[in-house]
DNA sequence: GACAGACTGTGACCTGCAACACGGGCGAGA
DNA sequence: TCTCGCCCGTGTTGCAGGTCACAGTCTGTC
């Protein structure tokens, strides 16, 4: 049944068949190829979204037009709570980084469903808590570490969302040109680059297009703090 | 009434006189001289906290002993949500940089006078989705701006919640050390001297021990972006 | 009034990283 | 098949900002 795509989200995965079928009943649908936009930083919007298939990336775009990722959110991730429980203009553009499809849910529907759900708002609390415990991370992680390390960190988070253990090493398909990964670390694609062509040179990954296989996790998660 | 000091809070401004004194009776109540630590990040607790007088900073430390600072919190606001909503240990260290007290309140018990109350729940959601992206601001500053720009925005929005205006500009009573100042904008003692001391030469503000005043803010926030 | 200790100011380095520059590979479309 | 764009790799240069070192100042305390 279709409610699985739903269980996949965290915060959806304990609901029975009933509410989860209320719930999906109100949510509309979108797909979108790499590269496209499904809203703007700025645009209005009050909208939450869910990845069911894919990869988007969320980015803000500074007055000198450079870019910077805030996140990779792949299958059962959402966004879009931010403009829901604090009304404004989105903070960030969301785009495509593979071909995607996605779940939608407006704000009025989702309080609408919320009555008579107490356990759903606490769920929503502790996704925005743990959104920020991550946040502050990469915040000390931009004052205390270095490009190399910042690079080793991201690579070993995306590993963990999507990457697959084969008997080499653990294969990440990530989908990001360095750029994007540059932009993710906050760092200039050069400078990312040579931090891979180094750890490839150390034997503790292989670079391939838009993709790594990590040899040596333990090295890197060192290298990482 | 005692009532009032809770008011002070975005969050429970609203409450009516029973719903307050309710909350309160379950309140705890702290007091701390400046340098006094009430958590250290990574001690266990469950409690959550709103400052009634004096402040506070949020704050944490790398492996190597440097110290990096989140916020600076004042009356009215809160902390320690993250421990109550995604249980963990804290992970930040709470101390006070004035004389400061405090309220608590323990998970079970705000659980308990949120029953019945859906419309708290969904303004601590708002609370957590505006710290969010308060929070994913700093990440774009410390990626996009250099430590100037940063300083001038630091002292813009402690100027906003602490300062008080007067004909000869904003004085700012901020409490902090400029060894604190360094490590709320992520850098080196020396550097933010050098740039408060470049912005006085320029005559955008004076200089005072733990405080500044700002003469011409338009030109301070057009250097914080 | 003398001393300690914490805070502030300022210079001389050194380093990590961004900016620029350029060449090579590869995939997609004419 | 050619060729035009995107990617990716790498050397070179300049600068922001961190580190080190020290001097001046402002507290409170005995």
């Amino acid at each position: 049944m279709e409610n699985d795509v739903l269980r996949q989200a965290p915060l959806f995965s304990a609901l029975d068949d009933e509410a989860a079928s209320a719930l999906r009943a109100s949510m509309g649908e979108a797909r979108l190829r790499r590269g496209e936009v499904l809203f703007h930083e700025g645009d209005p919007g009050d909208k939450l979204y869910m990845v069911t298939d894919g990869k988007v990336k969320l980015g803000r775009t500074s007055s000198d037009g450079r870019e910077n990722l805030l996140a990779i959110l792949g299958p059962g991730q959402m966004f879009g709570e931010l403009s829901l429980f604090d009304p404004g203009p989105r903070s960030a553009t969301v785009t495509a980084v593979t071909e995607t499809t996605f779940l939608s849910l407006s704000h009025d529907d989702l309080l609408r469903w919320l009555e008579g759900r107490p356990g759903v708002a606490l769920g929503l609390l502790s996704q925005l808590a743990a959104r920020l415990r991550k946040t502050n991370e990469v915040v000390a992680d931009l004052v205390f570490s270095d490009v190399p390390g910042r690079v080793a960190k991201a690579l070993l988070d995306l590993a963990d969302r999507f990457g697959r253990t084969a008997d080499d090493g653990v294969h990440v398909h990530h989908d990001l040109t360095q750029e994007e990964l540059a932009q993710l670390v906050g760092a200039s694609r050069e400078t990312v680059n040579k931090a891979l062509a180094d750890f490839a040179s150390r034997g503790w990954l292989r670079l391939e297009p838009r993709s790594v296989v990590i040899h040596d996790v333990e090295r890197m998660r060192r290298r990482a703090r």
